[in-house]
RNA sequence: GGACGCUUAGCUCAGCUGGUUCAGAGCGUACGCCUCACACGCGUAAGGUCGAAGGUUCAAAUCCUUCAGCGUCCACCA
């Protein structure tokens, strides 16, 4: 692909993998990602979510790591020491089952191995398997402090866990208790939600009288699904606002079969317009249920044994009844008793577990819990005062709304990998005293039971949540509490609290809201503060943009509609990649995804690249490189004034938007200084001078002003396309080794450069350049063809000023003169426009039909009485004279006066052309 | 059922606290160009009564109300 002209010269066409490929490990070798506590700058920190180990990368990802990259490398370039903590997730389920899937095709379970050994198992694959996804990120260009790389099962953040269980538990934060969970009557144990597959199928919905109590025959009728569980029921529900049956509340109903009396109570969880509108509530087998239960202080009757079959809680002819079985004896019971009123086809959502098909009992069990209400409160808080902002900041709503409902969490999973609880219970050896009872909590394992002396202890089985661990993440990373032991105490102090947190809207309560209530809770350990700003684990939350597929659906995993990341960093480049999802992806809005939108950051990194090559050309024959520090300003015209106003005034916006995470709109202002000032118009606009028979002095300096202001643009791109500005900021000027963009500075805003003078000579000259092309356009010039340009000015625009513009006319406009016309005189046979009250002509003898013209200049007419028609007519209105301010009553009067002169030259024009014609 | 968001050119989207970029950009389309950095490029042009209906105002894409369609999250289906 390279040039046949000259070989020496870079490639026509940017190749990003093999520049890519260069720089990254040289980065991570050479030690530039990595930050340390530095007391002459301020720290600039971002913890990464932690993937799960078992994770590969997905376009969430790329969104996600190329925004926290951009943020961290443009602080790194303007003045902090910034220092991004990378890390993994153990995430206990997810890679359980890896596991487990792995060792079933050996046809073993993780029972035939057992615990220890299955644990070793999970490491090893860990080892070998895991963590894809963090070699992934070093393709991405993501600058992490891989030497602080951490991961949730690490001694140091066991600890961490271990630290916070006791702490929680000897304040009596943590408590165990009963609990519904997903069980599976066949694998004897709990599932998550996340493991349960739901699926409508066709049922009945049965209703079932339930007698009142006290005199008469009265009864009432219940609508159920399940009415083996009616053995389990402790109350009948109906609507506080039924009025049909809130006389009922607080009376009694005689349950049927098992004859007991349960109470007839209010709650608002009852829909009145369905089955009956009454409930029967069975606290022990159903989760709302369970709820309505806790609220009214019902007793729980388990009438299931770990197989689901009936237990010792039903009268004796249903026990040991497998609970299908039980329906139907239940049921014929009911119908012989008269009390199944009627049966009606349902259709309802079944669970079933994801291994064995069976379906789930809610199941009552013993689980660890953490009480959330006092740890709800301060994280509350410091989110409504703003200590905490969210961007964008709607999501503050839905946070509240999730604290103030907050329910208590419940810690403990029947799993085997992960924390295991810190809990051990005596077993005891025959000296056992009634204290004996109580689990012994403890940072390590204990060895004997402190009541009774015995050595015969056993540790609770389940282990902990993963989001127990994620929790703690952004002071665990820091070895907290064994910051002192393990020298780590000035780091925490120094990158704790982070400053920005980038995370999917999808886990606000699951790790959000977590962390913050652990900050609040723990971090005054090492603070030493009570101020919550001190305490609060980061300061911004960056919420990232869902992402769509061109059909409008959310990209997922089980959709198989995302493309995958590494083809598309193979096949655009990743700076294509990331620019391109920068681009694309607004502050809190949707973004609709296609792999073919990687052309437009491909595209700009060979604009890029190219106006380097271009560059690199011209400073060769010149001889010349750019000054070791700042940008040249000798023999400065209109057009080099203008691109340091350009620079600076885009240096604002760019600080503007980072500031205001508007990562988008930072991409979009640097993409346009680029390719449309500096491309588009600066480039071209120097050639007149390089090409043209300028002393050398000036040619260089030319070249030498030109450069500075590429190395400025290239290092405000940096963050956003990290290897290819590396790559052309190394080759535009020879550096030492030991020397990177990404430790460079962005150039400060010098607000003395921006000149909207400047800006506006500038303006006209393009105004100029425009109209002219728009002239060879319309009129179908060919570019071969030669034109001139003549021009009548007033006082505004002198011809002496507008002879310093000739060189771009001729090369921006192809005109081969330009020359000025006196008093009235006009071209006999010209196309006409007018620039900023300014006429100009390009005679047209013997070019082109002057139809063509007229209807070129009358579009044009058309145009410009449409306008001056709304302005008169606002002008007119005497309420707007009279009620709009004075200063736009003026505003709309210079623009009528200058539509008017405007439309006064443009008739003149079209009357010569008629004369002409 | 609850909360929130979106609807602007064929497509994807900018347009913050109402009036000087007010109807815009990119892609796509049409036409002309291999002009000595770039055809992954350069130039020019066509395309929209800003979802619908009301309202506030001198003035509404922009503020308010209602409605419709799309979407996300949460809850729920006894």
């Amino acid at each position: 692909m390279s040039d046949p002209q000259t070989p020496a010269s870079p490639a026509k066409v940017y190749s990003p993998r093999d520049v890519e490929l260069k720089w990254y490990s040289r980065w991570e070798r050479s030690g530039y990602f990595h930050a340390v506590v530095n007391p002459s700058k301020p720290a600039y920190t971002i913890v990464i979510p932690p993937p799960n180990v078992t994770g590969v990368l997905h376009m969430g990802h790329i969104l996600n790591n190329t925004l926290q990259d951009a943020l961290i490398r443009y602080k790194r370039m303007t003045g902090f020491e910034a220092c991004w903590i990378p890390g993994m997730d153990h995430a206990g389920i997810a890679t359980q089952a890896v596991v487990e899937r792995s060792l079933s095709k050996e046809g073993k379970t993780r029972h035939d191995l057992g615990r220890e050994k299955f644990i070793q198992r999970v490491w090893k694959w860990k080892e070998e398997y895991g963590g894809v996804i963090v070699r992934q990120l070093r393709t991405l260009g993501a600058s992490c402090d891989w030497e602080r790389e951490k991961f949730t099962m690490d001694e140091t953040l066991s600890a961490a866990v271990r630290e916070v269980f006791v702490r929680l538990y000897e304040e009596g934060l943590i408590y165990r208790g009963k609990y519904i969970v997903n069980w599976c009557p066949k694998d004897h144990t709990a599932i998550s939600d996340d493991e349960v597959n739901h699926a409508e199928q066709q049922g009945k919905l049965y209703y079932i009288r339930y007698p009142l109590s006290g005199p008469g025959k009265r009864h009432i009728t219940v609508a159920t699904t399940r009415p083996e569980t009616l053995l389990g029921d402790t109350a009948v529900a109906v609507n506080p606002k039924d009025e049909r049956f809130t006389p009922l509340v607080g009376s009694e109903a005689i349950l049927p079969l098992a004859g007991r009396t349960i109470p007839v109570i209010a709650d608002d969880f009852v829909d009145p317009a369905f089955g009956t509108g009454i409930v029967k509530v069975t606290p022990a087998h159903d989760p709302n249920d369970y709820w309505i239960g806790q609220r009214h202080n019902l007793p729980q009757i388990n009438i299931f044994d770990v197989s689901a079959a009936l237990n010792e809680n039903v009268p004796e002819k249903y026990r040991g009844m497998d609970r299908f079985d039980a329906r139907k004896a239940v049921l014929a019971d009911l119908e012989a008793a008269g009390l199944l009123e009627k049966t009606e086809d349902h259709v309802n959502s079944v669970g079933r577990c994801y291994r064995c098909e069976t379906i789930i009992e809610p199941y009552l069990s013993d689980q660890w819990f953490v009480k959330m209400k006092p740890l709800a409160g301060p994280a509350l808080d410091v989110v409504t005062n703003g200590t905490i902002r969210f961007y964008p900041e709607r999501w503050t709503k839905v946070y509240e709304n999730w604290l103030n409902n907050i329910r208590d969490w419940c810690i403990s999973r029947q799993l085997w990998w992960g924390h295991r609880i810190p809990v051990w219970y005596c077993v005891g050896d025959g000296h056992c005293m009634l204290e004996c009872k109580q689990p012994i909590v403890s940072r390590t394992t204990p060895e004997r039971c402190p009541h009774c002396g015995s050595t015969n202890l056993r540790q609770d089985e389940d282990v902990l949540d993963t989001w127990f661990s994620s929790w703690l993440w952004p002071f665990s990373v820091h070895d907290w509490p064994g910051q002192e032991a393990t020298g780590k105490a000035a780091d925490l102090r120094y990158f704790y609290p982070t400053d920005t947190l980038v995370t999917a809207p999808d886990i606000i309560f699951f790790w959000v809201a977590r962390m913050i209530m652990a900050g609040l809770k723990f971090a005054p350990t090492f603070t030493g503060s009570s101020d919550p700003a001190k305490n609060i684990p980061f300061r911004d939350v960056y919420f990232t943009s869902l992402l769509r597929d061109e059909k409008g659906r959310k990209m997922s995993k089980s959709l198989g509609n995302s493309p995958d990341p590494v083809e598309l960093i193979d096949e655009y480049g990743a700076d294509a990649v990331r620019f391109t999802m920068l681009y694309l992806a607004p502050l809190g809005q949707d973004v609709v995804y296609a792999s073919e939108k990687n052309e437009l950051g491909r595209n700009f990194a060979n604009k890029v690249w190219n106006a380097g090559r271009f560059l690199l050309m011209n400073r060769d024959q010149t001889g010349e490189a750019p000054p070791a520090a700042g940008i040249n300003t000798d023999h400065a015209d209109l057009a080099d004034r203008w691109i340091l106003s350009r620079l600076h005034t885009t240096l604002e916006e760019v600080r503007s938007a980072v500031a205001a995470y508007e990562m988008s709109r930072m991409a979009k202002t640097v993409y346009d200084f680029l390719w449309h000032d500096f491309c588009d118009w600066y480039l071209e606009m120097i050639k007149s001078r390089l090409y043209g028979d300028e002393p050398a002095a000036v040619k260089k300096a030319v070249v030498s002003r030109a450069l500075g202001v590429y190395d400025a643009a290239l290092r405000l791109l940096h963050p956003l396309m990290p290897f290819i500005t590396e790559e052309l900021w190394q080759t535009i000027r020879a550096r030492e080794d030991s020397v990177t963009i990404m430790q460079s500075r962005i150039p400060d805003l010098d607000p003395a450069m921006i000149d909207r003078d400047v800006e506006r000579q500038m303006t006209f000259v393009q105004n100029i350049i425009e109209a002219v092309r728009n002239i060879r356009g319309e009129m179908s010039i060919p570019p071969s063809r030669e034109i001139t340009l003549a021009m009548k000015t007033g006082p505004a625009h002198p011809p002496a000023a507008l002879r310093l513009y000739e060189g771009y006319l001729q090369r921006l406009a192809r005109v081969t003169s330009l020359s000025f016309l006196d008093g009235t005189a006009r071209p006999r046979m010209a196309a006409a426009a007018v620039v900023d009250g300014e006429e100009l002509f390009v005679p047209l003898e013997g070019l082109i039909d002057i139809g063509l013209e007229r209807a070129r200049l009358q579009k044009e007419i058309d145009r410009i009485a449409a306008m001056l028609n709304g302005i008169r007519a606002k002008l007119l209105n005497a309420s707007f004279t009279a009620k709009a301010p004075p200063d736009v009553v003026a505003r709309e009067r210079e623009k009528e006066s200058a539509f008017e002169t405007t439309m006064t030259k443009l008739m003149r024009s079209m009357e010569q052309l008629s004369d002409g014609a």
